[in-house]
DNA sequence: TAACTATACGGAGCGATGTTCCGCTTCGCA
DNA sequence: TGCGAAGCGGAACATCGCTCCGTATAGTTA
């Protein structure tokens, strides 16, 4: 595919005249701000200002938002890549492992280690806030299905209950990490792990 | 107890000295915001702005910040009788049912059926939101203990495991109830029973 | 090399929100 | 009836996400 960080969508919409590569100093910052995005958000966690990130990659406001037309945008195209490993690892932990519900709960984990080390992640990802439902789609669009296919396998091994949708179990899962990286008293790991267990026939 | 609706902590903090009352206009006003907060929640969600229950109610921003130095706070009072129903309900239903987890079941129902129909309460509740600790502390404080009785209960009786601390649980089923107003597609209550189940031994 | 134009940039500014501040009003007591 | 303290209203402040538009520059072309 395109290996470039492109915001949000394909951006050929109009026809098929071939677009008109972007220019240098354009591609440059938009490298720099991805950068800049992810030290922030390390930094001072995924809520941090759109402000701070441009101040750090010694930008101006408009700068970031040609580049990434929403908050949104940015904080997907800082963890595209992750996003699309954890995908990957999906058919890979069906196929080597034996139970299908041992591969569900090793790709669970993978999700929720990923959620909680990123701070404030999880919390943005529920919907509700409004301009944050690209955030949403993206992670469900792209998880739903891969979890889809091993809750599917290990429900028809017979291992677990076959009345919950994928999508309700991502979100339960997401919704799991809220917090998990601002007080240590919550364990989401072993919440989780609860719910896994929970969902065994 | 006190019977009438503080904002956040005894009052008499300076000494013995007993407080004035309020004044008449004063205990007016509380109770017409209280009452204009909770017909704006059930309109347009826990979140609404704090201008729009001042104008319902026909006061100053001041007087809201005078009451209640929080919106938090203005959101604890509201809900302050439902939580300590809630809470009351803990002890009730262990008396009443035959298996402890059956009554840590329903005790937990309870509570997810409060904040399913609060919209917007319960992705108001986690903590990180600054200015919002008291509310998640109201909320913690006052039911994590029934919880834990509950939860012990249910331990002793050897139907769950031991390893988790009510706080934890509390926060779990808090967590899984954000969103279960705005998609439909997100069954808050089946995913809380999954995880109940999960906490059998 | 020198114009010239599409592209990109910077940051002031807008609207929303939580909260604070302070001059004015009103209660309630003497 | 007067007066001080309690209470009130809402303008104003700080902080956000995001938009707009005048200015700068990359890259092309003569």
């Amino acid at each position: 595919m395109n290996d470039s960080e492109e915001p949000t969508s394909g951006r050929g919409a109009t026809g098929a005249g071939k677009a008109r590569p972007k220019r240098a100093d354009a591609r440059r910052n938009e490298k720099t701000l991805l950068d800049a995005a992810a030290a922030v958000f390390v930094a001072s966690g995924v809520d941090a200002p759109v402000r701070d990130i441009a101040a750090r990659a010694g930008v101006g406001m408009g700068t970031i938002y040609r580049h990434f037309p929403t908050r949104a945008d940015l904080i997907i195209a800082v963890y595209r890549h992750q996003v699309e490993a954890c995908a990957a690892a999906g058919p890979e932990l069906l196929a080597a492992s034996a139970s299908p519900h041992a591969a569900l709960a090793q790709w669970i984990n993978l999700f929720v280690d990923f959620l909680v080390t990123k701070h404030g992640l999880a919390s943005v990802l529920r919907s509700d806030e409004p301009g944050f439902d690209a955030l949403h789609s993206y992670f469900l669009d792209r998880l739903v299905p891969v979890c889809g296919q091993l809750l599917k396998a290990a429900a028809q091994a017979g291992e677990v209950r076959s009345d919950l949708r994928p999508l309700e179990l991502m979100r339960g899962v997401g919704n799991l990490c809220i917090g998990a990286d601002t007080d240590p008293r919550y364990d989401a790991r072993r919440l989780v792990e609860v719910l896994v267990a929970g969902l065994r026939k």
